[in-house]
DNA sequence: TGTACATCAGTGAACGCGCGTTCACTGATGTAC
DNA sequence: TGTACATCAGTGAACGCGCGTTCACTGATGTAC
């Protein structure tokens, strides 16, 4: 293996011990000796990576804000018979439960960090945001409605995903189901509210 | 003054100090030494108050419970011409306004915190939706209406408050305006899509 | 291909510093008589 | 009211420890010829 290659990799394993450790206690609480001990190298070594432990910072929100890009690909991939509403929902838990790490970090240190730290986050999750609304135009056109509220739906939309999804870090898988279900039916709120008649809303007893 | 007295205000300056500093750069990064000394006493004095560190922490969230509760109530008292709606959201605006170090806790180590200090600030916000979705049940039942989807709609409002309240956090008090016209036009897109007809929605161009 | 030199990722000792915690203490406040 | 004693909030020295950062270094990888 060459130099390059090398250091990649110790680049790489300090960036997923770091993001691993903050993901259990927070960012702000990490020391550089300890990201360092975790990802096998002394504690000096870090200084051939980053400057200092914001910079580490930084390339953590840039390695959420790829996996996030990554994710609205994929769920636009996914096209199943299910409905996009709830596809796009299982795709975004998906992405919570096998990338907890970047989820706790997109949620946890958009107050608690620095200011650049939650600028990033806050820039990352505002695109999140309009992309959905763009999607939702979209579908709203090829319905022929109005939709002058769409960016505020998806703005309600993402807050309701995150934050309830966010309860899926400290709970069991088994329960994850049931979670996925009260967001469904949240978003599914919003939708109504905007002029969208859902599908699902059709196994609703009220209404 | 009494020795009661002079230990209860000196408590009180820890709590203030650890809330203000914990506004700033998050509670997991502060030390006992750094709260004793912004509450003007020797850290060995720490101890006559507090067990250690995350007992504070138990403290501040309490500190937080009350307010909540008492917010709670002020919304409750407060009936004016503008709405019930507009009023609450105005009276949570203020509260964000007025005492930031509670909202920053509140939201900031939902997820940073240890186990005990997110289990306590959850169970503040359930208190919270619980409270809103009997409010919006009376409300139903007085308008007549079947509304099995009230306590998912509590759950999203509180969600998209406090989502978007957080960003008046760090923005100047002249954008908060704009931000609560934001929220509200959230919050009623929600109470339609449960089937409130909202009174504000009068205002819009467009449905 | 072989040799001589350059590069540079990672090392380990050393530094001064703030940390949490212990301890015996001080002296103002409170209590008993 | 005055005196003698008890209480206990707050002190300051001391401890061992992990911190971030510096520095000269080592030795494997890369390059020039």
């Amino acid at each position: 293996m060459n130099r390059i290659q090398q250091k990649r990799e110790t680049r790489r394993k300090l960036i997923e011990a770091a993001l691993a450790m903050s993901a259990e206690r927070g960012f702000s609480s990490l020391s550089l000796r300890e990201i360092a001990k975790a990802a096998g190298i002394a504690a000096t070594g870090f200084y051939r990576h980053f400057r200092d432990l914001d910079e580490l910072g930084l390339a953590l929100v840039d390695e959420v804000a790829v996996a996030l890009r990554a994710l609205i690909r994929e769920a636009r991939r996914r096209t199943s018979d299910k409905g996009r509403l709830r596809t796009s929902i299982e795709t975004f838990l998906d992405y919570v439960r096998e990338s907890p790490h970047h989820f706790r970090l997109l949620l946890g240190e958009r107050l608690g960090g620095s200011v650049a730290f939650r600028e990033a986050l806050r820039a990352e999750i505002a695109l999140f945001v309009a992309e959905l609304s763009h999607d939702l135009a979209v579908q709203a056109r090829a319905a022929g409605m109005k939709a002058a509220d769409l960016p505020l739906a998806a703005e309600a939309i993402v807050a309701v995903v995150f934050t309830v999804g966010a309860e899926a870090l400290d709970l069991p898988r088994a329960r994850h189901a049931a979670l996925a279900e009260r967001i469904i039916g949240e978003v599914n709120l919003i939708l109504r509210g905007v002029g969208f008649v859902s599908r699902s809303a059709a196994r609703r007893p009220a209404d």
